[in-house]
DNA sequence: TGTACATCAGTGAACGCGCGTTCACTGATGTAC
DNA sequence: TGTACATCAGTGAACGCGCGTTCACTGATGTAC
């Protein structure tokens, strides 16, 4: 059944988007190809007319969770709060719980090694452009020193958020937000 | 062709070592059973004499991980450097290439959250003990305060960690390491 | 200590299942006149 | 504008492969006498 042009680019759009989400969740290796097209409201079939292969919509799902990428929109809507509240926002227990919508480096980060180069680079540029957003909310002196803070960042609050999932024990998870939230948020404090 | 009982407990042994370095290289879901087997010098049909499944082999492999955890043996060996020197042996480019016998967190971290029971039970003990040790390292006043720089500080080294692999640019990689070896050595140099 | 037999660690073929991918087909879309 | 036909997005069956797991079998170990 064929279906309007407008119609069928709507569909890969949301094959990208539920791709995008499922990965996050259960990992590139947890979900398969019938599973996301079903996700997407089609069957398995007409996959192969969207994208050259799973891998191939890995890469341009990873590009939509990061342009998309939570914080990104928490910096953009708190314009109030600044850094302490992207940081806050991220470290809260209604991100480590919504793993499908959540930061892209949390969610897959470790496997992103393992993939094939494509996804890699659309991950690279995604990541280039999320600090260059977090740049600007740094307190360092120069440019220079901005960006090694988000960069320091960045990085503590992915592993932070990793290990929060990771462990079994909910009292240890809080432990690890709040210490993270209390440390990278002081930190800038000190130095503002 | 039936073997000593004490070259089956070694032979046991050596599985559990073995997977652990490839669970850590591939991910849990990246390599087999039988190609652990391969590993240890066996086929893959002795296995289930051994292990009840391959998930009951992956909780033994993350807690002989975290039982040689990286950061323990580099504190350990590192009584002049102290801190400074954990963070910097964590952060070196010869930890990033050396994943199969590097962190467990760092290896394999974002999976974690999606594993059995018995795994993440594993994981969380081995994290716990890993804090112990890391604790008195700390600069903190109190004990309270230096295990929280102790989770803030694993936060961070693991995030680094993770980013620097995840990323296809050897000099961003490269700077997410310096970055991370200055921010969380320096805070520690100006609290102490 | 030596012999006979039971045990059981390890082998390799086989099973069942799920997954990525292919393909012949369908029928609505979009185009040529 | 209306009609006839070609295009092609989507369908669902099928293929091939790898993986976790099972099982009948082998032969060295370990035990009973």
């Amino acid at each position: 059944m064929k279906v309007t042009r407008e119609q069928a680019a709507a569909n890969r759009d949301k094959i990208v988007d539920v791709a995008s989400t499922l990965f996050r969740k259960h990992g590139f290796d947890g979900i398969g190809v019938a599973d996301i097209m079903k996700g997407a409201g089609l069957t398995h079939g007409g996959f192969y007319g969207h994208f050259d292969s799973k891998d191939d919509l890995a890469a341009e799902a990873c590009t939509r969770a990061l342009s998309r990428e939570w914080l990104k929109s928490a910096a953009e809507s708190s314009e109030a709060g600044g850094l302490e509240a992207i940081i806050r926002a991220y470290l809260s227990p209604r991100h480590r719980s919504d793993r499908a919508r959540g930061c892209l480096f949390a969610a897959v980060g470790s496997d992103i090694v393992r993939q094939p180069r494509a996804v890699r680079r659309a991950v690279t540029n995604g990541f280039q452009s999320l600090i260059d957003s977090l740049r600007s909310y740094m307190p360092g002196r120069s440019p220079a020193a901005r960006r090694k803070q988000a960069l320091a960042t960045m990085a503590g609050l992915i592993g932070a958020l990793i290990l929060s999932r990771a462990v079994d024990d909910p009292t240890l998870s809080d432990e690890i937000l709040e210490s993270a939230t209390a440390t990278f948020g002081r930190r800038q404090d000190e130095a503002s």
